[in-house]
RNA sequence: CGGGGCGUAGCGCAGCCCGGAAGCGCGCCUGCUUUGGGGGCAGGAUGUCGCAGGUUCAAAUCCUGCCGCCCCGACCA
């Protein structure tokens, strides 16, 4: 009974995969306006750990938190010329407040470089005040055709960091730098793995020289942009006239950098690691990392839970997260599938039998054989096994990127290739049979992986030469 | 913005074609029983049938208009 509990299989519908699992794990709901989304108290402590994680990473390579306004003059955003075109299809612009129609409308922030520009070209005069290294953590406003939760909702979440420096070469060397701290957090914390590289002149940021990106493959072979970092060049500076006086007397525009990562990476974690039985979260992020479930009848149940909450009580002292399903209305087989559907990376169960035993059963959400560990050795035992479960996660991750990325010097191979995965092939460079291959095949340049080696060839497409020394990643995206 | 679909109980849906007492499953509440992989029995509560007009003795059902959401595309973090 109760069969609707579980989730649409990933290999009958992805899509209707996805939309299950964030709804009955209650990481989201759907928001009243369209494409808006709640995040649900299970989902924004996900998000909260990342939060903190790279929060700590952003103030460790030298940055401060700030905060500028949700409002920005319409003509702010008109200043630049590519930025404007990039973004005004999208804006969400308020035109009556107070009860009246406004002189000037106001945009909702899209992405703060205009703002910050503005109040950059009042703070900065002298070299002195160079390099200037800021973060923000804020909500952003994008009208998009086609909302999906985490991956586009018309409001998100996230940071952008915004920096200006002396030079071209510092502001370049922040740019990659930043991408590095994003590719970091995606290995090391989401167990994810990411091809970091430069995007090519049609899907860079608008108003960017160029952008660098993390590029991640989900469970269904399609790309996920998980992270940008842009190198803005003096574009932003020439249209807010953000200048300093150089310590050679002259007068110079700074160069300047921004680099964002949203809510996205959530929905990033979910279809990079989601099986069938619903989410699997990356323990340095879980909300809940160690789920215990006590097992009883009523005449057993302080047995049982007496030596639970003492098991709990020391896991927590251990500094792992944990939680003590003690709720009465629900059998064990019940909360197995419901932790499951929810991703929590371990579990333990403990009944009269175990407790009579001194110890308990451990289980891997990534599966494996149940396990009998004593009581006394469980709490100690947790860390290095939480441990052991993001690196295996990390590895299965890895392999299955493996299996979903192929070099193809053909166009029909290059076809079949995007619709399971990544196309590794060598593009001419020119924009318009970039688009005509999307036309033809849904894929899209993804990312021209700093990794990759050198290597000439002719487009997969056209035959001209190759133009940028090595393959470029194709994928479907989301 | 184009194409498709759907608005009926908290959720998922049937009923509509062919007008005549608003239903089913899950969930929820109470009690008993059960609890090692989504238990069982009994009782119970819950509805402006998306909105506005129209036709009719009578509208969830037929007609007109509107609104909203979801899915698929083009555009994007």
């Amino acid at each position: 009974m109760a069969k609707e509990q579980g989730v649409t299989p990933q290999s009958q519908d992805f899509s209707q995969w996805y939309i299950d699992v964030i709804q009955k794990a209650e990481l989201v709901d759907y928001g009243p306006v369209r494409g808006t989304m709640v995040m649900r108290p299970y989902g924004y402590a996900l998000w909260e750990n990342l939060q903190r994680e790279l929060d700590r990473m952003i103030k460790e390579t030298g940055h401060e938190n700030a905060y500028f306004p949700l409002f920005i003059p319409m003509s702010f955003l008109q200043k630049e010329a590519e930025h404007v075109e990039g973004f005004a299809p999208e804006l969400a612009v308020v035109t009556h407040a107070g009860g009246e129609e406004l002189e000037e409308p106001l945009a909702v922030r899209p992405t703060s470089e205009t703002v910050i520009g503005y109040m950059w070209s009042k703070w900065i005069t002298s070299w002195r005040d160079l390099p200037v290294l800021m973060n923000q953590w804020a909500n952003v406003v994008r009208w998009e055709k086609r909302p999906r939760p985490f991956l586009r909702t018309t409001e998100f979440l996230w940071q952008e960091g915004h920096t200006a420096h002396a030079t071209r070469e510092e502001a370049e060397e922040e740019t990659r730098r930043m991408l590095g701290v994003y590719a970091k957090l995606a290995r090391d914390y989401a167990a994810i793995p990411v091809w970091e590289g430069m995007k090519t002149e049609k899907e860079k940021f608008a108003g960017a020289v160029y952008t660098t990106t993390i590029e991640a493959v989900m469970r269904d072979g399609k790309a996920l942009q998980s992270g940008t970092s842009h190198f803005l060049g003096q574009n932003f500076a020439k249209a807010f006239e953000i200048t300093f006086q150089d310590q050679d007397l002259e007068e110079k525009y700074v160069w300047t950098t921004s680099w964002g990562l949203s809510t996205r990476m959530i929905g990033a974690i979910i279809m990079a690691h989601g099986d069938d039985q619903g989410l699997i979260l990356p323990p340095k992020l879980a909300p809940i990392q160690v789920v215990i479930v006590p097992i009883y009848r009523k005449n057993t149940r302080e047995v049982v839970l007496e030596p639970a909450r003492e098991l709990e009580r020391e896991i927590r002292a251990a500094g792992v997260r944990v939680h003590l399903d003690d709720r009465d209305q629900y059998s064990p087989g019940y909360k197995f599938n419901e932790w499951e559907l929810r991703g929590v990376p371990l579990r333990i169960e403990i009944g009269p039998r175990d407790v009579e035993a001194g110890h308990a059963v451990l289980k891997s959400r990534l599966g494996g054989e149940k396990e009998f560990i004593g009581l006394r050795d469980l709490p100690g035992l947790l860390p290095e096994r939480l441990e052991g479960f993001h690196r295996a996660l990390y590895e299965r991750a890895l392999a299955f990127r493996e299996e979903h990325v192929e070099k193809v010097d053909d166009y029909d191979a290059f076809k079949e290739q995007v619709e399971r995965g990544f196309a590794a092939a060598f593009h001419c460079g020119d924009a318009a049979c970039e688009k005509a291959i999307q036309e033809e095949t849904k894929a899209t340049t993804r990312v021209i992986p700093f990794d990759f080696p050198e290597e000439e060839g002719v487009c997969v497409r056209c035959g001209k030469p190759s133009a940028y020394g090595k393959r470029v990643l194709f994928a479907k995206a989301y």
